[in-house]
Order: C-alpha cells, then structure tokens, then sequence
DNA sequence: TTGAAAGCGCTAACAG
DNA sequence: CTGTTAGCGCTTTCAA
C-alpha cells in the first residue's frame, strides 16, 4: 500500500485529489466505513474512526462537494443576481448576506445583470443548472422589477434592496419613510422650526416615502409645511447648491434646517451655505441620508445622516433565506429600521472631529 | 405515459425537475440516446434526436451541473477572494471578470474574507470541496499578501489589484508609474513648470511607483524636482486641503500644478484653491488619480484624472484565468496600462460641462 | 442507429 | 461494529 493510491483507482480527472475511495484503502477499511467515519454518523470503533481520519488527513481529502450534493437535497450554493452596477449599495448588502450564509456552509455564486433582461436569463439558466438552493435579487431601487420566472415555483427568492409586483414574493427593503422621520425629529428636537427638505427625482420610490416621512415628522410637531420649503432636484452635490440658492436668495423667511434625500445633496447644500456665510450648524442645521463614508465624512462639517443598515439587510436576507431553504414560506415586504448617525452638521453641542480616511 | 414521468423514477429530491431519464422515457429512448441527442454528439438519427429535443422541451429538462461535471474534468466554476471590504475598487474588477467568465459558461463564487486569516482559510477549503477550476485573489494594494496554499499547486491562481511574493504567481495591477507619467505629461504639454505632487501614505507601494513617475516625466522634461513641492499625507480631501495650504503660504515660488495622489486629494485641493482665490485650471491646474466618478465629477471644476481601467484589469483577469484553465501556465507581475481622463481641471480650453449624477 | 452498462465520488440502507 | 450495495443524474464506451 503506497502513498500513490490515487494511481490504482484509474481517478486521474482531479489529480492529486485523493477520493474517499483512497482513504478507505490506505486506512484498510471498507468505503461505506470510511464516509461513516468521516461524517461522524453510524456506530463505529473509535479505534476505526481515528484510523480513517488519520488516513484522510494524510492524503489531504477533501470531500467532492459535487457528489454530496447528488444525494443530499440540498447544494449549499445560492445565486445573488445583481443588477446595480454601481455597487455602493448593494456591496455592503453582499458582504453580509455572504457572510450569513458562509456561517451555514452556503457559497455564493454572485452574477451581474446590468439592465440586460437577456443577460439575466442566461444567469439564472446556468444558475439553475448548477442547483442552486435559492436566489437573492438585487437591483437599482428606482422601479419595480419584473418577477423572475423559477420553473415550479419551488425555489426560494428574496429581493433586497429591490421590489417586485408578485405578492408571492418576499422583498427586503429599508423603511425609508421611518428613516426620514428619524432625520425630521432630530432636526426637531434641536429646536429647529423652518425644515426644508431637499431631495432627488421624483421617480424613485424612496423619494415619496421619505417626502411622506418628512411630512408626517413635521405635522406630528405642529410645525407647518411651508411652500418652497421643498424641492425636488438631483441626487447630485450641485442640485444641493441650487436648493440652498434658491431657498436662501431673495427676502422669504428662510430655512433654519435642510433635511436632505441624500449625502451628495447635503454636501453641496453645506458648501453652498458656507460660501454664503451661514454657519452649519448654528445656522442652519443639515441632516443627510445614506450615510455614505465618503460624502458624510468629507463634508464641512460632518454630516449627521440617516443610515439604511445595509448590512443588517444583508443579514436579514441571508437569515430569511435559510428559512426558506429550509421550508418555511415567507412573503410580503419587509422593511427594515433605519437609523440616525449624528454628527456636527446638525449638533452644535458636538464638537468632536470625525476622522477620514481613504484608500487608493 | 402521463405527464408524472418523474414520479415513476422515484426521483422525488429535486421536485418537478426532470432527470434525462425522464426525458428518454417520454421520448421513448434509452437513456444513452437521450444524453447523446442533447448533447449533439454520437450518430444519431435527425428524427430521434428532434424528438428527444422535443420531450426535453415539455418537460423543462435542464441538466444537472453538478452530476455533469462529476464526469467532466472541469466544474465549469471559479471563486473569486476579495479582502477589499470597501469594494469601490473591486467592483468594477469582478463585474468585467464575471462578464468575462459568464461567457465561457463559468460561474463565479464569490467570497468576502476582510483581512481574516481564519475565515480566508475556510472560504478556501469550502471551495476546494466544491473543485473550483481556478482562484482569483484581490486584496487590498497596501502590501504583498502571503501566497494561497493550494493543496499540489494544480490549481490556476490570479492575483488581481494585488500582489505576493510567490514568484511562481500570476499577478495584475495598473500600471501606476506609467499613470503618474501620463497625468504628469499632461500638466507640462499644458505649459505647467512648477508641478507639485501631493499623494498618500508611503506604506503603499503605489504612492512609490506613482512617486517614480512624476520625478522621471520631470526630469525627463528637463524640468527640476524643486523641494517642498512634494508632500506625502493621507489619502483624503482634508489632507488635499492642508497640502494647499502649506505650498501656497509663504513667500516661496509657488507650484502653477499639481498632480494628486487620488481624487479625493485633488479635490480637496481644489476646494482649498478656490478658496484662497486661485483659479482651477488658469492659475494652477490640478490632475488626480482613479478616475472615480463621484469625486473627479463631483469637483469644482471637474478634475482631469488617471484612470486605472479596472474593468480591463478584470477582463484580463478573465482572459488569462480561461487560459490557465486550458492548461497554460502564466507567472509574473503584469502592469496594465492606465488612461487619462481629460476634463476641466487641467484644461483651460475645456468648458464642456460634465454632468454628475448618482442614485440614492 | 440505438441500448446496456460501467462508472464519476459519495451516502445510506441493509446485511452480516 | 463493519462491509456490501444500490443509487444521486449524467456521460461514455462497448455491444447489439
């Protein structure tokens, strides 16, 4: 019996990847003995048991993955479809959502689909031929996507950070209306009276519900929403600057806090309220979204904003999804908390420098 | 012969997904025949084949990958390891490779293992199991990282965006020397004299190479290093800012350019510029690095700026692993080359306007 | 031109 | 306690 077993089996498509054929041989026992050994179940010798393992750790085994899957129900493997190319958002969501499922022995096969429906379905065929055990959708948040079509309706899918018209589905989402009252009430609670709220392209469905959050905020506390004290613009820093000019020229009662749809307005909004010399945020308070480290850090000051906890989204669907995996149907749209990072834009009490840094 | 095939087989592990037995019985051939007319091979008559084709059709027959590749020498499948948690840089890397790979059939496993040995190592073993036919590394550019230990070196590794020290290894990065010199060459075919670098902490062996560049594309001018017009902080806005201040106080000559380390530098400096009165690009122009749209466009003006070309960096990625895959062997580090991305920070005749938007 | 049968690497039921 | 065996779903000789 030598080392080279490998050479008696005729096993040469993986060379050098001994089989549990191998092990069995070298540790003399029998194939059937060897998998019990190695998977820790049947009644054994732990005499027997201890040999195998030996004999499997010498020759470096490694269980073909593939071959368990045929027989067990499962694959340990799940598809995530994403459909964002930009990556900011989904990315933390990811990392998560992948580690969740790495705790339950779950890899991830990961696909891109940037707005090609044909693309997609290509994806989602070699997906499906690979076995997947369900399928994480993520897309830009901007419209509802179209269902996607699983033959059988028998494998789980999960849309994060992205909604579907089919009731069946489960789709994971942040509460966007919470988290613009969160920004509101904050911005309220440091005695501020004439918020403003900045926010992006009426076309994204956040826009509304975070509109709708800041309204709500506002009339909770009896503060009146007075007219022009909102605007629909850009995601970009620049629509920010022109929010400020216009909010701020001319004789109107101006705005003593801006709640804004997200960072890059918040920036702009700060730079332009210093160039003009109001103070942030003894002035004017500014309150963002997103929580982006890049925006939120880099501005002058700081930027308190609203995070949307991608991550804790990423958890929940790698949690909904083992769930399902494991047989319970789960529907309906989730959304989850928001919650508020205050920094010196909005806190005049906060005084502590936040620290950047980036890589390149 | 009912629709129910797959209930005879006792097939019941993946429901309502039928085997090729199913398909052979429904098309009333043998199994071998079956596998023979879908995979278009062996001589066959053109009326079975079209019928087996046929009863594969109706019944939604899709091929188990992994019981074919148990047969096969290749799972048809890579993982990808990325230790980048930010992911800006990875992203636009992974999506050309999967794009690349999705091509040749392979499907990409994705891991996250934020510089954690532990979970690195088992993401390793998990795919291992799963008989990946390749591996692709990204890490962090800070420093080399230790090789993978792949069990008999059989299995093609890439290192992308990141390098080791194993000599054996394939590694891809951008070339950030021929970047400096082509942002650098830039600023002096626009008549600049007195150019000033200004980049990020010297741990990075890109601030190195990128250093290397801009003091050979000045030399090579015939133009003088002058002291102080050098200066190595963090990689942040704020950083940019000070580096202004410093240069530009006093009564020393002051730089009539300067080339940043990254865009969020070059921003910064911008920012700092305008704000003493200095005109981007008359009175100095200003060239960053990365080319990331939410910084370089997000400026005032928007800056001119070195592009890695990460997308080509993971088409390239995806080249070379197919090619390793098929069984040549590559080794070394190969730099790719970067562009430059001229826009108004560098160009006083530019005026065309950029337009910045981004999702929220 | 088609069918039968032997595996790929592994698990699980059933004997011994 | 251990070995034998029948598959998982598919491919591929080898016969017929």
């Amino acid at each position: 019996m030598t080392d080279k077993t490998n050479i008696e089996t005729g096993a040469e498509r993986y060379p050098e990847r001994a089989t549990i054929r191998d092990v069995a041989a070298r540790a003399g026992v029998s194939i059937g003995t060897a998998s019990k050994a190695l998977n820790d179940n049947g009644r054994l010798k732990q005499e027997t048991r201890d040999k195998v393992i030996a004999a499997a750790q010498e020759l470096g085994f490694r269980p073909n993955a593939m071959a368990q899957s045929l027989h067990r129900t499962k694959s340990m493997t799940v598809g995530i479809l994403t459909t964002d190319s930009v990556g900011r958002f989904t990315f933390p969501i990811f990392e998560a959502l992948e580690e969740r499922l790495a705790e339950h022995g779950i890899a991830v096969f990961m696909c891109n689909a940037t707005e090609d429906p044909a693309r997609e379905k290509q994806h989602i065929d070699q997906l499906l031929g690979k076995r997947i055990d369900g399928l994480v959708v993520t897309a830009r948040r901007m419209d509802r996507r179209p269902a996607i079509a699983v033959p059988g309706k028998t494998m789980p899918v999960i849309y994060v950070f992205s909604q579907t018209d089919d009731p069946d589905a489960l789709c994971l989402v942040p509460d966007d209306y919470g988290g613009a009252v969160l920004g509101v009430e904050h911005l309220i609670a440091g005695g501020r009276k004439r918020i403003a709220h900045i926010t992006g392209p009426e076309r994204f469905e956040a826009v509304t519900l975070r509109q709708n959050g800041f309204a709500d905020a506002l009339s909770k506390a009896g503060l009146p929403q007075i007219g022009g004290f909102y605007r629909n613009g850009q995601w970009s820093e620049q629509s920010g600057r022109e929010a400020v000019a216009e909010l701020f020229d001319g004789e109107q009662t101006h705005p003593d806090a801006l709640f804004c749809g997200n960072d890059q307005i918040a920036r702009g909004a700060t730079d332009a309220l210093r160039e003009r010399g109001l103070r942030v945020p003894q002035d004017v308070a500014v309150v963002g979204f997103d929580n982006w480290d890049v925006m939120a850090l880099a501005a002058r000051p700081p930027l308190t904003s609203v995070d949307m906890n991608l991550r804790a989204l990423g958890r929940a669907a790698g949690e909904r999804l083992i769930a399902m995996i494991a047989g319970e149907r789960l529907k309906g749209v989730e959304r989850l908390p928001c919650s508020l990072v205050v920094r010196q834009s909005s806190d005049p009490g906060n005084s502590k420098k936040t620290t950047e840094e980036n890589q390149s």
